[in-house]
DNA sequence: GGCGTAACCTTACGTCGGGGTAGGTATGCT
DNA sequence: AGCATACCTACCCCGACGTAAGGTTACGCC
């Protein structure tokens, strides 16, 4: 037999979570079963166990990197030294990219997560940090106006605006032809109105 | 013993669909038991399959029931007779009063089937009539400030407003102490600016 | 009133998928 | 050589879906 190359444990857990994020996506948390996951791993189930811990910590795991990339994606474009405008328009244009590359992951994470109990909180956090980036992004936005928006008003249409584009994503997410691109701009569109 | 009442079918289901509704809630489909849902309806387990059948059964009934109730409440209060801002207004505070009355339903509407593969494609049907219908009054509202708007860009914007509403539903139904008619307002006062 | 039938309802169980683990084997580094 | 790390096969076992078979109450009909 090809006796199977011995990987390093970094690698294999990234192999791991990338297998668990795809399985996770595609039959849901309680759907999944460990020896999918580690079949499409390429790996037997205990591995699994061994370097990512029970079931529950598999998706914590998936959900912090897909978070954390989303995060960073937005972030990185939308780059504090830019004028307020710019960075709303490429923060969005960043999100739905990411959303358009990594639609198993988005699946992850806005589709398993919100309804599974020991991860709403987790996710809930996430989603906090982001509303308050985007906050922050609007608050600039209107102070370069000259238009003075209180901080509970800001967080509600932040709020609403971070809804939106969750909507728009999860649309996109089922839609493979969609493109990422132009979903941005139309939601560039509406915001213009404002 | 206390020989326990016999009522007709009509009212046990209803019973044992409130119950389904507030377990499913709860618990999520999956880690949701139909021993505790017949435990909380107050009835034995083999009455749920002889009713309402298997639990996926159980489940799309709960969706066609509170989905039902959730649109039959908006139609209402949109009522056709109505100027066209007035009927997004009450379509608007009709859909949170809802969620703010049925949190459970809603849970169940917006968390459990979303994440849920055969149930995903069920709760997309209902969406879809929602975002129609919102689509229709916004054109209405549009003509009659005597704005033209195509029919794909009518229909993003309806589904960006169904996304964000949605949204905000849902942390309304994280925080009980929030008020339904409030967070409508502050909806509106985003939409008014369009 | 008695009696049968149908509907209501229960206890108790078969069964099986899948999470999690015990113990053992190979491989590379020092 | 020896030790740690990567890795596997095979197994245990519990929880929960779904059901079989039987008891009990209401109601219609003579």
């Amino acid at each position: 037999m090809p006796p199977f190359k011995r990987l390093p444990r970094a690698v294999r857990e990234q192999q791991m979570l990338d297998a668990a994020v795809k399985v996770f996506s595609r039959r849901g948390f309680h759907a999944a079963s460990m020896d999918e996951i580690a079949d499409d791993a390429g790996i037997s189930k205990p591995m699994v166990y061994a370097y990512l811990g029970t079931k529950e910590e598999l998706f914590v795991a998936c959900l912090h990197r897909e978070g954390a990339r989303m995060m960073a994606a937005i972030v990185d474009a939308a780059a504090p030294g830019l004028p307020a405008d710019e960075r709303l328009w490429h923060g969005l244009r960043a999100f739905f990219n990411f959303v358009g590359a990594h639609r198993d992951g988005w699946a992850v994470l806005y589709r398993q997560a919100r309804g599974t109990e020991p991860f709403a909180a987790e996710l809930a956090a996430m989603r906090s940090r982001l509303v308050d980036l985007v906050a922050g992004m609007l608050d600039h936005a209107f102070r370069a106006r000259g238009r003075e928006v209180s901080a509970t008003d800001l967080e509600v249409v932040a709020y609403a605006l971070v809804g939106a584009s969750e909507s728009l994503a999860d649309w996109l997410a089922d839609h493979p032809e969609a493109d990422p691109e132009q979903t941005a701009t139309r939601v560039l569109n509406v915001c213009k109105e404002v």
